[in-house]
DNA sequence: CACAGGTCTCTTTTT
DNA sequence: GAGACCTGTG
């Protein structure tokens, strides 16, 4: 297998003692480097269960799992082969109890995250007006992705009002997770972290243990994770990271790019490889992408190429709106599948956002073309598939307080706001968790007659727990769950397109727990809840089956297609507004990283769209063409980019007076159809407000601008204003409260 | 206590 | 345009 391999990869392979940093561009076969180096080791007599290798992703830790059992094959099963979240899970339940939790703690998503913080929120009596729990979610999982403690960031925090609020929050979340024995995402490498700073002996039991580290995506690594490896590395720093620092793209969440650009500092002595040979795209492809990127500063110096053929020009076409997009998209796949260029499956498009997806998804379902979207909101995290789990998870050991709460009134019982926070409050009084207050439900003075209602819940809870332990199976049990609250039935009483879609994602569940109890040796409901909390969306991208991909370009990392379509390439969109606004060229830095990590997603083919006008959240937006797309060599593209202009100089084309019709909306030089429509009112309406059609406003977050026009719309006044730095945009009066300058 | 209807806000990006 | 939140009614 190692003649396969370039002498750059072979090096890799066979540089197995001592910290080694892989420099790997996109599509220079980094994987099959991983994977013939665990092979490597073992043909050398490293035992299989020394090797620890870690991803990021279930799909990753998946596909490198399935090559290394092809490539070593008797022993494979004994690697350790993860990802970040799932080591920790396992490391923990093992040896949480020495930090303070239960060995069978259980694990909060984001959804169980915000509702804790909810609760925090309102104990504390912080007015949820000024201060947002998506702010608090986002300040906690910094500080934990920082390694930051409750009690350190208090004392960096005094003196700030605000800041000590953000504390105060932290520390009650923090206390009110260890109360649950529950654990977020961040919290499974922090504790971890934690474990093995303070546990001597389980430390050294790991160190000794991982005599060969590997690391993937190592660009994404943040402050936790690079502590966590240390102290795994700690013995034999055996320690093998591979990554690209042009295709560090998880700043929000934390990475610390830093991690994988001081790498020599970090351990000295590492060495160094580049691989620069891509493997993947063709030369077009491949010269856009580094065209793109050579816009970056403090890279890593290397130069991707490839022997590829040159391939195709990269397609960029320009759309009045996103629907046209759309439209275009789904005909040039469907003429590809025509003409047998490309399968369905060859297929991707990428976009900046979630809500994309939407137009590209209505577009397909009428054109027939078979479609699946990743990402947008995780199977798991659906409502109906919350609500079971929830079941299952109370089932289980209703150590969950939010998994109680979420269902004891799902179906409705009568059990209101009113009568959980009385149960809550009692179980708080007395210490014990919210379930076992329900248990004495007839003890709690201030429930008076809604105690009889909680009983029935309790008493059925019971009965599935003793089911479960005289022998039904996991599957009977969800069966008997779903037909004894009726939730099925009721969805299909509903009979709408909504509920019959839940059916559907809940028999999916159904398959899924059936599936795991063929699979697994000892099925427990515990182990399926486990196996389920780390799961996210992208790592349920089946490969035999033929359907065109749709996700965001930061799933899409670490995938490739044949036929990419990069969709929405606007300024404001992507980059996005935040990171131009932000006035920090590290921020469009990243944006651009991204745009390289979509352009390099493609092998043979690659088509870049964007639209002048696009509706987001309710608003019609006019853009210019992403200013990625001018970076690109003109050479390598056909399309033109037409709009050498500025945006306030080009008149709304015919499609978007069209648009301005249908909304009513109506042009400056047609006065005598705002009178007829309005009755007069408009020159009422420019009255009332404090400016007029000419005049110059300031609005909070675009800047000054002038004021277009002035419509009656519904309820308000509908405003045009052109921004001098944002362009043109429509907003409601009230809404925008722009001031006169 | 449940539900309907209205209002307000808003996200890039996710393990 | 969707989802969270608030309010009034039965």
């Amino acid at each position: 297998m190692y003649e396969e391999l370039n002498d750059m990869q072979l090096e890799a392979v066979k540089h197995t003692q001592g910290p080694l940093l892989i420099l790997a561009g996109a599509g220079s076969g980094k994987t099959k480097v991983l994977t013939s180096r665990i092979a490597f080791l073992i043909e050398n007599n490293v035992a299989p269960y020394r090797i620890l290798a870690i991803t990021f992703t279930n799909k990753a830790a998946g596909e490198m799992r399935e090559r290394v059992d092809k490539a070593v094959g008797y022993g494979a099963e004994a690697i350790w082969v993860a990802t970040f979240h799932s080591t920790c899970v396992r490391i923990l339940r093992r040896y949480a109890d020495r930090i303070g939790y239960e060995n069978n703690f259980t694990i909060y998503d984001g959804d169980d995250q915000k509702s804790l913080i909810k609760s925090i929120l309102k104990k504390l009596e912080i007015d949820t007006k000024r201060f947002k729990e998506r702010t608090f979610m986002s300040v906690i999982s910094g500080a934990k992705d920082c390694l930051i403690n409750p009690t350190q960031y208090a004392m960096s925090a005094t003196g700030d009002y605000v800041k000590e609020t953000y504390a105060r929050v932290y520390r009650e979340y923090q206390s009110a997770l260890k109360k649950n024995n529950a654990m977020d995402f961040d919290d499974l490498i922090v504790q971890t972290v934690e474990l093995l700073k303070k546990d001597e002996q389980v430390r050294e039991q790991y160190q000794e243990r991982f005599e060969y580290i590997m690391v993937d995506e190592y660009q994404d690594t943040n402050t936790a994770q690079f502590e966590l490896i240390r102290l795994f590395a700690g013995k034999y720093e055996n320690l093998c990271v591979v990554g690209d620092d042009d295709q560090s793209i998880y700043k929000f969440r934390g990475a610390n790019i830093k991690n994988i650009l001081n790498f020599e500092q970090h351990y000295p002595g590492a060495h160094v490889i580049r691989l620069e040979q891509n493997y993947r795209s063709t030369q077009n492809i491949l010269n856009a992408a580094n065209s793109v990127i050579k816009n970056n500063y403090g890279r890593k110096d290397k130069t991707l190429w490839t022997d590829n053929p040159v391939g195709n020009k990269v397609v960029f076409k320009q759309f009045e709106n996103g629907d046209e997009e759309a439209y275009f998209v789904a005909h040039d796949i469907a003429r590809n599948i025509k003409e047998g260029t490309f399968s369905y499956a060859d297929c991707a498009i990428l976009y900046r956002t979630n809500a994309q997806s939407r137009l590209f998804e209505e577009r397909f379902v009428s054109e027939n073309i078979p479609y699946k979207i990743i990402g947008g909101v995780n199977f798991y995290a659906r409502k109906e598939i919350k609500d079971l789990l929830s079941y299952l998870k109370t089932v289980d050991n209703a150590r969950d307080d939010l998994a109680v709460q979420r269902i004891i009134n799902v179906p409705k019982r009568g059990i209101g706001a009113t009568s959980i926070s009385r149960v809550s409050a009692y179980a708080d009084e007395h210490g014990i968790g919210f379930y076992d207050a329900l248990k004495q439900a007839r003890e709690i003075s201030t429930l008076g007659r809604a105690a009889s209602k909680i009983e029935p819940f309790v008493q059925f809870i019971q009965v599935m727990r003793t089911k479960l332990l005289s022998g039904l199976s996991l599957t009977e049990l969800l069966e008997e769950i779903i037909d004894q609250t009726g939730y099925v039935r009721d969805l299909e009483a509903e009979g709408t397109d909504e509920a019959l879609a839940r059916i559907e994602n809940i028999d999916e569940l159904m398959n899924k727990i059936t599936s795991y109890e063929e699979e697994v040796d000892e099925p427990t409901l515990s182990g399926f809840l486990e196996e389920v909390a780390l799961i996210a969306d992208i790592d349920n991208l089946e490969e035999d089956s033929d359907y065109v991909v749709l996700m965001t370009l930061h799933s899409a990392k670490g995938l490739e297609f044949p036929n990419v379509y990069l969709a929405g390439l606007e300024d404001g969109l992507f980059p996005s507004y935040m990171s131009i606004s932000s006035g920090d060229d590290s921020e469009i830095e990243e944006e651009r990283r991204l745009m390289y990590v979509g352009i390099t997603r493609a092998m043979k083919q690659l088509t870049i769209s964007a639209a002048r006008m696009r509706m987001i959240r309710g608003e019609l937006n006019f853009a210019r063409v992403s200013r990625f797309v001018r970076e690109i060599d003109p050479a390598l593209l056909t399309g033109t980019i037409n709009e050498t202009k500025p945006i306030r100089e080009q008149s709304p084309s015919r499609a978007a007076k069209n648009t301005f019709k249908q909304n009513s909306y109506l042009t400056k030089s047609s006065p005598a159809k705002r009178e007829s429509k309005d009755f007069g009112k408009a020159s009422l309406a420019d009255g009332q407000l404090e400016y007029a059609v000419g005049d110059r406003v300031r609005h909070m977050k675009f800047g000054e601008g002038q004021v277009q026009e002035i419509v009656r719309g519904g309820r308000d006044f509908e405003v045009t204003v052109l921004f001098d730095s944002y362009g043109v945009k429509k907003m409601f009066a009230t809404f925008a409260k722009l001031k006169k300058i």
